[in-house]
DNA sequence: TCGGGGTGTAGACATTTGTCTACCCGGTTC
DNA sequence: GAACCGGGTAGACAAATGTCTACACCCCGA
């Protein structure tokens, strides 16, 4: 018999939902009341019980369904994006990349990135919350996460020779460098509508600078 | 007569210590009780409403102390480094740019900054939970001291020609790059010794691969 | 000497919170 | 039909919390 993934009893869900709502609007997770809780899921204080020992392990539950909800759609969105620019012709070259190419597929990336961070707000919100936030399990918890995208990140940059001849070890400090920049830039972007398109402009430009960047250290020493 | 900086109420001291330190521990803002803070602070619960009306206004007055606590002498560090690299002669060259000395006076600031890190963890800590935290005047008021610091940096370093050709407006984009960056990964810092070595590579490297890819990005379109 | 203002304390109050024990109800399994 | 078990509720209780009013001190200007 295979393992099951039992669907969650309606309790728990409920109590998920509620704790996610509470936690981006107003709390943190360490200013979560149990009672609270219950009352936003509609739920007697005592079936928290029933399902959780703590509000820790409530947040930490939380965050990995975070994270499994997030993370395959995002790289969906990624290899998509990527995948759409793969016939197009060559454009201006440098140091052996197509920069033109880079552009262009960083600028849909970032779009869609930041379409998805509005489509999934309180998910954004709490996990960056909670990074910083009081609970050195959760933080922790949200590290590898983090670590998680960044790593399939570079997998597509790899992939899609969006950085040839950059060696795994710094594709992989790049893109965590640019996964961080990208979920700070996502609070901010949910926070000032007004500033959206900035901050889309400073996500591209950053990613490029980066790969730029590096590209031009590890290969030629530069001219003179 | 001089607007006086009034040493503040030993009471308002106590409470706002107490505050940076409970918070540093376990707490975020609103997780922070007002008894719980006074019993801290070695003071009566009451004491707080001499001095403040609410939790949030506590709050405020605590981040902007921080901000006029760290700013300067960060920046000091970061000239003095900067100074001592001047008489240096001329190393390995990029599109304009000593890229030896680059390396140096990133290398230096990069362990000063942590040093300064390490010697005073509470305001760091405190200060990125609230930047996410949830209280939106506090994040707003966490968001402006960043752009200080990001400014002095753009200043400093456009001053001591450590990137030039790039113009002002760039620079200070890459200058808030890095101060996001330098106060992410000083959570990190602080939180697992066994890492400080490898952060500190990371800083350093991401500094010097952010700037080299604005010259070469800027300046030049590169060689084929 | 008087009288305020600024600072800190004491005591009290209704509310809210975490947690415990006990009960209920609908399936499954014997 | 009985026993059981996961899921949900009800009621109670001590403890803690925010906040109010009233009191005590000290220092400075009149």
């Amino acid at each position: 018999m295979t393992r099951m993934e039992t669907p969650l009893a309606q309790g728990k869900r409920l109590l998920l939902d509620a704790a996610l709502r509470l936690m981006a609007r107003t709390h943190s997770l360490s200013s979560l009341g149990l009672r609270e809780l219950a009352r936003e899921a509609g739920l007697n204080p005592n079936t928290f019980y029933r399902h959780f020992g703590s509000i820790e392990e409530l947040g930490l539950l939380l965050i990995s369904q975070i994270g499994s909800q997030l993370r395959l759609p995002l790289r969906a969105l990624r290899r998509e994006a990527a995948q759409r620019t793969l016939g197009q012709g060559r454009g201006e070259q440098l140091l052996g990349a197509d920069l033109t190419r880079g552009r262009l597929v960083c600028r849909e990336t970032v779009q869609l990135f930041f379409d998805f961070v509005a489509r999934n707000p309180d998910s954004f919100i709490v996990g960056m919350r909670e990074l910083h936030g009081a609970s050195p399990m959760l933080r922790q918890s949200l590290r590898e996460l983090m670590a998680d995208f960044a790593r399939d990140m570079a997998e597509d940059i790899a992939e899609f020779g969006l950085a040839p001849g950059l060696d795994q070890e710094t594709l992989l400090r790049m893109a965590s460098a640019i996964t961080r920049h990208l979920f700070v830039l996502a609070q901010e972007y949910l926070e000032r509508p007004e500033r959206q398109a900035d901050l889309r402009g400073e996500a591209e430009e950053l990613i490029i600078t980066l790969l730029a960047g590096a590209l031009v250290l590890r290969q030629g020493t530069g001219q003179r």
